[in-house]
DNA sequence: AGGCTCATGTAACCGGTTACATGATTAT
DNA sequence: ATAATCATGTAACCGGTTACATGAGCCT
């Protein structure tokens, strides 16, 4: 469902192929919505049957042809409804494995969970350096034109910041509890 | 995958009925793992056939009949190997419609996207005080042998409770920088 | 010769959701 | 009467993943 509005929002930027569009999810929305090659070109096929895009075939003679969509009107309109939309319900619960096994840990000895939890503290970090380059990549990015665009693209790269930052500290605290468990 | 190892996980406490495994997600995983009635029980009848579990039919006068399941050893087995395996790459990058269309967002007008962050950060607002009130349920739950159990659940409840406050602080800071656009 | 980037797909599968179906007992 | 709680399921669907398949041109 909401990887085909993800397709929408970058063609209404300007037309694109599917590997453009592979290239896209992976550069920027990669964090929160990850997409495969093969489920990207599905949804193109079904957002032309619905004539939300249109699509044209480009024939290159230094390198494979490739297929150019773009949003059509009515596309446009869907994909503005569905910006304009409150869905309420998201964020608000989401699954997680991982705090699923946290929450059943009580199974296994405190120095178990504190390693599964060193290692997610570790991940995290590693992740926290790679997105502490991305606001200044947004940054050279943008034309004055499209400054209005990289605000908001600041904000879902800032809330990416927080979010692993808030893990981070949990983390930190969850590890030095158990560590007073083993002690006693 | 992972609700066959949440029922695992909660027939590890006692054995359980279907309906007491809707009820059990409901009152306590809620939060990171929804989990349908249906769905519950569809996996526990591919989990007896695998042999993880086995289920008694109780016959009772004054309710409908019921059928109680117990974990089995090969259940156990598997259970506790799931729970000391590290997967990594849970958590760091999950899925959210609504943080993709903040990131679109730069298509409607500052007022629209503060609608929607606004509603967004009452919902959060709203669920932070429910989740304000398990700690104390959760000590007046465990008695002194389950203690220990309850770090764990309470480790989660404290992580539901510092990722909604970072949400909010999120949501603040976007209608922040969202209402001085409307002033220029 | 081997690996990378460009470029596009198909097929099988699966975890999970939505909607529907049933029916007894208990409390108001 | 009627709503709520107890109790268990089926069927259709769908969004998404995994694995596989192909092939041209470029760089080292």
């Amino acid at each position: 469902m909401s990887l085909s509005f993800g397709i929408l929002g970058f063609l209404n930027y300007k037309p694109m192929s599917g590997y453009d569009l592979v290239k896209a999810f992976e550069s920027s929305l990669e964090f929160f919505w990850h997409a495969q090659n093969s489920h990207i070109y599905l949804e193109l096929k079904k957002l032309e049957q619905k004539g939300y895009i249109c699509g044209k075939t480009v024939i290159q003679s230094e390198r494979p042809n490739k297929k150019i969509f773009s949003i059509t009107e009515t596309g446009k309109k869907e994909f503005l409804s569905w910006l304009a939309k409150e869905n309420g319900e998201d964020l608000t619960h989401f699954k997680s494995a991982f705090l699923m096994k946290i929450f059943f840990s009580g199974n296994t000895p405190p120095a178990q969970s504190a390693k599964l939890l060193r290692q997610f503290l570790n991940d995290c970090e590693v992740y926290l350096h790679k997105m502490e380059a991305i606001p200044e990549s947004i940054e050279n990015y943008g034309s004055d034109k499209e400054f209005y665009q990289t605000i908001y693209w600041q904000l879902t790269a800032d809330f990416g910041q927080r979010y692993i930052k808030t893990c981070i500290e949990w983390a930190n605290h969850c590890i030095e509890i158990l560590d007073t468990f083993k002690e006693a």
